[in-house]
RNA sequence: GCGAGAGUGGCGGAAUUGGCAGACGCGCUGGAUUUAGGAUCCAGUGGGCUUACGCCUGUGGGGGUUCGAGUCCCCCCUUUCGCACCA
């Protein structure tokens, strides 16, 4: 018979919230613990995904609070984007009743899932409380230089008339209209976050307790790289092309320039060439291929050569200068200097257009590389030849050394660029933060003054599907010039979600606040952040998004911290039959209908039992009926001896065991303690439940071999403890059943804020201590000794088990004994 | 191509500093019991050999270090993820 899951959780969570029992406030007498999750967006139904990351940190929050945490533990919703957007065009339902309305399914589902929030700090992103705030943060970068405007190319689909991000263009066509995506240059709001590349690189290392998979993405997208950039000088011309290399080393090997096809040089280089229609049809090719064929064939290099050349900055020789499909206009300069003796690209490209190769850096200097018999480029280190007065150098010498003779003669200097560009956040759609920005004939870019905010959506819009739905509305874009108050244009453009995302988690500090977007002082007292969990695919975007953020509120002086996430953990995603579970694959496995069937608790324990957090789960329903069949059994258990249980629950006796069982009984408790508590401590939910279910087979043993306990007091106290203990560890897991069996058994208060408890490491201790005898290194049997016998002893005695001694002959050579574990006997 | 992980029973997964591989659960097999439920309880469960005590073998493959290797070192294979012409 099944314990009545749906009543007790009901009853629980009603509980809970009656009596706010998880409700945080600055309470400086206990630590803090800031315990996040990643918000979701409200698409109104929670996934598996979701379950298993918010179980993950319910388990946390709770562990803490009973430890003696004061745990802040919030939940909110990322409630703008497009899929709000595309159900306004589809169900013809304004964005924010369809969000509203998910926020409201969704909160629902997590409070049956019995997480222990503070709703109180809940936070919804798509209303104007929150996003004033992104309009008054947008307005204090712009005034510090941390947000601009500039012509940038973006995604254009012309059916749509947006903007679309790189995610929305599939194999080169929209996303959704099928229709080819153009490269186009539009007038766009930047942050700059570039002007922390440095330091968001460098603080990488201070985040000891991040995945270091997660800090080598962030990396690796910053993407930094020190080397030189070296002007060259257009021949017969006062034109000059600055070019950034990692090699300058090699620059005596340079025989000939590369332009990308962008770079905004060419047409006056090619002005008065005979080729320029061949030219212009080449770059035209070129740019039109840009994103969708690049990423197709990134081995085939193709070029063709502006009719121009280059003198060399040392030699003053002339070099052709190209323009090539494999320079990038975003990267460095947009030029590249070519060396085809040490650059794989350069090497195939020469080979192409039969131009010269040079070796300038060779690994034997007496034997150097011979160009007719290369058949790659040599781009390892080595010594440096002719290179006129820096022969004999070894490469990494040269760099600096010929980098130097430049800044000497003014033609180059040590440079470093990264891969890492502005972050672009304007956004062509309704359901997002407006940007508060007015346009003036006369006075030009003027940010509304914050006394105006917040810059509302306006709801006289249209759905249509295309374009801007704020295009549409008649009022909108009407405003006055804050400066001079003449008739003006307001900014359409919305802001990118991860705006939102990037600071939310300070606004659960003061949620209600209506003075400022967040409070100093509670955010000093609470941040960092101690743990985040979330998905692995915010590894780079998110998570970096808001280390910027931080670093940017610190520097406008509003908070003291530089990184907003002290621990993290990704965890990893559920799969179905090794697929991502989406609706178009209809193999979505849905959470509500497990909770109803099994019970929040069930589902809690299954999820965090069936693999450690981080690693993929590939879903299986068969498991989850372990984990409620568990419950179950603890159920009959407390309902069996549930007369020794209130006779003997609060018992502070301490007895001396004496039999077999009592003792292994005794320990079992405290070992179960110890390696739940630890592993908690360390994430490894499995490890920990399993711990829970040894001393649950440890009690039912016990039970079982041990007739008429009730009757002994030793006995039945331990049986009793045993059960409490059991109850305790089991809490942070699933939460309803031990509230409900503790106050079925005259616990009181909620067993959820009792204090956790220390395992008592001289119960661990035992008196007789089971050893492998290995011989040579293979088990031949065992040996049970008092744990006082000397080493002596026990190698003397380990000779004479019965199945060892056969295999000794005589001629032991070696024993090696190793403390509470085994003998090694070596013949 | 570059970079970072991961390979353990039928399955999910455990294994302190190198120290009894397979904890715990699922599944399966056999048994008990029952107002038949995906119930409960007991026993078994890596492979091979053996009537049995036991023996051999086994953590992707091949070498090595060691008294002892899932764990450390070298080479290879498979696989997942990230980046992908970054000058």
């Amino acid at each position: 018979m099944d314990y009545e899951f749906k009543k007790i959780e009901k009853k629980w969570q009603e509980r809970w919230n009656e009596a706010k029992a998880y409700k945080a406030s600055e309470d400086r007498s206990k630590p803090k613990f800031y315990c996040l999750e990643m918000y979701p967006y409200p698409s109104g139904k929670l996934h598996m995904g979701h379950v298993r990351n918010y179980s993950i940190g319910d388990v946390l929050a709770r562990f803490k609070r009973r430890n003696g945490f004061n745990v802040l533990y919030p939940m909110g919703y990322d409630a703008m984007g497009l899929p709000a957007e595309n159900a306004a065009i589809q169900k013809n339902i304004h964005p924010r009743e369809w969000t509203l309305n998910c926020i409201e399914l969704m909160k629902e589902q997590q409070h049956q899932m019995g997480f222990s929030y503070d709703w109180d700090r809940m936070v919804s992103t798509c209303l104007p409380e929150y996003y004033k705030w992104n309009q008054w943060i947008f307005i204090q970068f712009f005034k510090n230089d941390l947000a601009y405007k500039k012509k940038v190319p973006i995604n254009w689909c012309k059916k749509c008339g947006t903007v679309l991000a790189n995610e929305q263009v599939i194999d080169g066509l929209c996303w959704r209209c099928d229709t080819e995506v153009e490269e186009k240059e539009l007038e766009q709001w930047l942050f700059n976050i570039r002007k922390y590349a440095d330091e968001l690189l460098d603080s990488l290392d201070d985040l000891k307790e991040w995945p270091e998979k997660v800090k080598l993405m962030q990396k690796n997208w910053i993407g930094k790289s020190v080397g030189t950039e070296i002007i060259f000088q257009v021949t017969d011309s006062e034109l000059i092309i600055p070019a950034f290399t990692t090699r300058p080393d090699t620059l005596f090997g340079v025989t000939y320039l590369l332009m990308a096809a962008e770079h905004p040089m060419i047409p006056e280089l090619i002005e008065n060439s005979p080729e320029k229609e061949k030219i212009d049809t080449f770059i035209a090719k070129t740019k039109k291929k840009s994103r969708i064929d690049r990423l197709a064939d990134t081995q085939d290099k193709d070029g063709i050569f502006t009719g121009r050349y280059f003198n060399h900055p040392l030699t003053g020789e002339k070099f052709p200068i190209f323009v090539a499909d494999y320079v990038l206009m975003d990267y460095g300069t947009g030029a590249v200097m070519a060396v085809p003796a040490h650059d794989q690209r350069d090497f195939e490209f020469a080979k192409k257009f039969d131009l010269p190769i040079r070796v300038v850096i060779t690994p034997d200097k007496d034997n150097p590389l011979r160009v007719e018999e290369m058949e790659e480029a040599y781009v390892d280190p080595g010594m440096v030849v002719n290179s006129d007065k820096f022969d004999g150098m070894t490469n990494e010498n040269a760099k600096k050394a010929i980098t130097n003779e430049l800044k000497s003669k003014g033609l180059g200097d040590f440079s470093t660029t990264y891969r890492l560009r502005d972050w672009l956040i304007s956004r062509q759609r309704y359901w997002g933060t407006p940007i508060p920005i007015i346009y003036c004939d006369s006075c030009g870019i003027v940010p509304v003054p914050e006394d105006d905010l917040p810059v509302v959506l306006p709801d006289d819009v249209k759905f249509t599907g295309e374009g801007n739905p704020l295009d549409t509305s008649p009022t909108f874009s009407k405003a006055a010039c804050p400066e001079c108050g003449e008739p003006a244009r307001r900014e359409t453009d919305t802001m990118d979600t991860f705006v939102d995302s990037s600071w939310y988690f300070l606004r659960y500090l003061s949620p209600d606040d209506s003075e400022k977007a967040f409070d100093s002082e509670k955010a000093d007292f609470w941040l960092p952040v101690d743990h985040y969990i979330g998905g692995i695919t915010h590894a780079i975007l998110h998570l970096l998004y808001a280390r910027f953020f931080i670093k940017a509120l610190r520097d406008l002086g509003l908070t003291k911290i530089s990184e907003p996430f002290k621990r993290l953990t990704t965890q990893g995603m559920v799969l179905n039959n090794g697929e991502v579970m989406s609706k178009s694959k209809g193999n979505v496995v849905d959470p509500g209908k497990l909770i109803d069937k099994f019970g929040t608790d069930s589902i809690r324990t299954f999820i965090l039992f069936a693999a450690p957090p981080e690693k993929e789960y590939d879903w299986n329903d068969d498991g989850i009926f372990g984990a409620s069949r568990f419950l179950n059994r603890i159920w009959n258990m407390v309902s069996d001896n549930k007369e020794i249980l209130i006779k003997y629950g609060k018992s502070e006796t301490t007895y001396r065991y004496e039999t077999k069982e009592e003792k292994q009984l005794a320990r079992a408790i405290e070992a179960a303690t110890k390696q739940v508590t630890e592993s908690i401590e360390s994430l490894h939910y499995n490890t920990a439940i399993s711990g829970m279910m040894e001393l649950f087979n440890e009690l039912r043993d016990f039970i079982t071999a041990v007739s008429g306990f009730q009757t002994n007091d030793v006995q039945a106290a331990l049986v009793s403890k045993g059960i409490l203990r059991l109850l305790s560890l089991l809490n942070p897991f699933a939460p309803h059943i031990t509230e409900e069996l503790w106050e079925a058994i005259g616990g009181e208060g909620f067993i959820s804020l009792s204090d956790w408890h220390k395992y008592d490491p001289s119960l661990l201790a035992t008196d007789e201590i089971t050893l492998a005898v290995q011989v040579n290194g293979k088990v031949r049997g065992q040996l049970v000794v008092s744990s006082d016998l000397s080493e002596e002893e026990i190698k003397e005695q380990a000779q004479q088990v019965p199945n060892v001694s056969k295999f000794l002959n005589g001629n032991i050579r070696k024993i090696i004994y190793v403390k509470n574990r085994l003998v090694n006997i070596v013949v």
